[in-house]
DNA sequence: AATGAATGAGCCTTCATTCAT
DNA sequence: CATGAATGAAGGCTCATTCAT
């Protein structure tokens, strides 16, 4: 029906993944846009039909990446069992996430970087780790009201000490991939801090 | 010993410095040698006759960066006493330095852009960290010889456990310093992370 | 006649408005082709399928610019009567024309500076100049043998004066529009010029 | 005794020759910076660091082509004697002047161009126009004063005059320097204009 | 006849590095 | 030792023009 196939959004794509690519392997601020564009098999012109410049290119790719990762989180917490089994789940699901993005590293250190001169993607950054303990309190707070926790547990502090250890073994995974068994030592380190959590250690698989 | 040394001493510092001071304004990659130069008060040649080129710059400061944070871990490791209390001897250092660190938070989160993608400078970071973990793994053994910790625990593992968690937290500070009250938050989160360790909960203060 | 005629002269003339448009607000260099088809309503497709080049967009405005002002002096020195008043109302004409300019100012500012470059479009101004002249002196050589204006003036020479005359104040007038009254300020030097040049100064109204 | 020649200067002059030779060939907005390091024979980097920017180049060249040509104006109104003569005077080193600029023509012509866009150089031409004028104003002043000029001529309307009728004829010199004698046109234009403002026609020579 | 996606040369500016003094 | 003028290779972005549909 349309006069001509619509490849706007396809070359959307085509670009957002060259950009991906090439920040991964450069950096965002090595990373030019003729980089880009060879990568992405476009034109430098082309570019700057589909996105208003380089930072409208960085934005993009951040909102994406935020959106999916919170996305998980998000039905984890929606759906109804026991707490201990759900952060487990998580712990398994970042985990496959890390692993995958393990040839992808670059990108999430550089998010960092940028995430220091940028007040626009610092505040990405926030939003996304205020949502994420957000979640992560309120699953814990159902956790105490199940009796799977203790009850002189802090949401708030549990979720804010999960986050971190998250954050952080993503980060030495990154740094270092071969140090040591990260996909077992993930879950080992989140077990470590349940058991000083749960009423009943058996509940930890 | 001779005066000349000194002299070529001091200009090194007086660079590195000053180089410090704009890689946290700007950034690795924004900071001209211009701005250093400017900011040593030297010249720009001056800085080429001190260091090989701008990468040698960061690879040195990085050096004394890691060196310092790991000066602290080490002497720490080496005193006798209570394993618990000095776990939480170095969180209340870690949040002093994290504390002292705000200010100039850019070069810690520029850190990671970087290592991303000189290996030279990921080189650092893994020697760091690995060592970091030694210490750690070192410490909890003693905890547990001491039969202050949980006999069935894995020293390699908590350490990792401790070290992401530590990394983690500070990231999180970094990004969004307001937050929450950071200050007590590391504190809280190692606490957690100990009661699933020690064999007396009584002991963690 | 023929109705796609009608289309094609239409177009054109929408190109040519917009065109007018566009280059007064932001000058021939700066105006983009996507300027001109986003005022006329056309893509920018179009315009190349009416016009070969940019560049042939400015040309035929400028012809088209230049055959309106060169319509009124002619038909005036094809009319009779008094030369002096002729003078005067031609004097009178300008003053309209340019008062009706000040609006649209940067073209003709411009029209100076793209002269300088293209030939073609110099020598569009020369012809002009040229044919303008011709017909200030005929009229001039008329009041001479009319016995309006004093038989030792060489018309040529007054011609040049008066075109002169009129394109410095315009000029100035283009640059500085609330500098002066220059409505009157008009009138009054060509009476100034005119008074050495009439034999009866009472003639010049 | 300097320890370095100081060739700043000269380089500064350097630049400034080969911009007016190159904005005269090209125009203010086709000439690029690469044109201009090419002329000047020094790299397109040593352009800035001599000056801030293409338009600080730009503002730098009006600024001394403004000064210059205030400069000789300034200098005959300070001068005793007959103010016949010195408009006479100043009307022929005006010739001289514009038959040194007819090579560089191009240039005088953009900067109407350029005015109708930047405030800035609009306002270096309204001032320049509006401090020509009034010097003008005042050596007519004296020409009442001393009784060569009619004593109901309204000096500032015939500084508006003089000015514009210089500028004028100046532009149509710039824009067909062949169509006329212009050296002699300019002067009988001057002459005939100060027929019908001189008491005594025999002083004007 | 008309569209507008795509191209790619070109523009202004920055900056790490070199080198004559 | 020290200087800072000079270089030239990029970098982000714009835009006249072309062409498949």
């Amino acid at each position: 029906m349309a006069p001509r196939q619509d490849v706007s959004e396809q070359r959307r794509h085509q670009i957002m993944d060259a950009a991906f690519a090439v920040f991964s392997r450069l950096g965002f601020e090595r990373a030019s846009m003729d980089d880009i564009a060879k990568e992405a098999g476009v034109s430098k012109g082309a570019l700057y039909l589909y996105y208003k410049s380089k930072d409208a290119i960085i934005g993009r790719l951040l909102q994406v990446f935020f959106d999916q990762a919170l996305k998980q989180v998000r039905s984890l917490a929606a759906s109804e069992g026991s707490v201990t089994t759900h952060l487990m789940t998580l712990t398994r699901q970042m985990v496959r996430e890390m692993d995958r993005m393990v040839s992808l590293q670059p990108v999430s250190l550089q998010l960092y970087a940028v995430a220091a001169r940028h007040a626009m993607i610092r505040q990405h950054l926030r939003t996304y780790f205020a949502e994420y303990r957000a979640i992560m309190e309120e699953l814990i707070q159902r956790g105490i009201t199940q009796g799977e926790f203790r009850p002189d547990i802090n949401p708030a502090e549990l979720a804010i000490a999960f986050t971190g250890l998250y954050e952080g073994l993503g980060l030495l995974w990154m740094i270092d991939p071969q140090a040591t068994n990260w996909r077992e030592q993930v879950e080992t380190s989140t077990r470590l801090l349940l058991r000083g959590v749960v009423i009943d250690p058996a509940t930890i698989l």
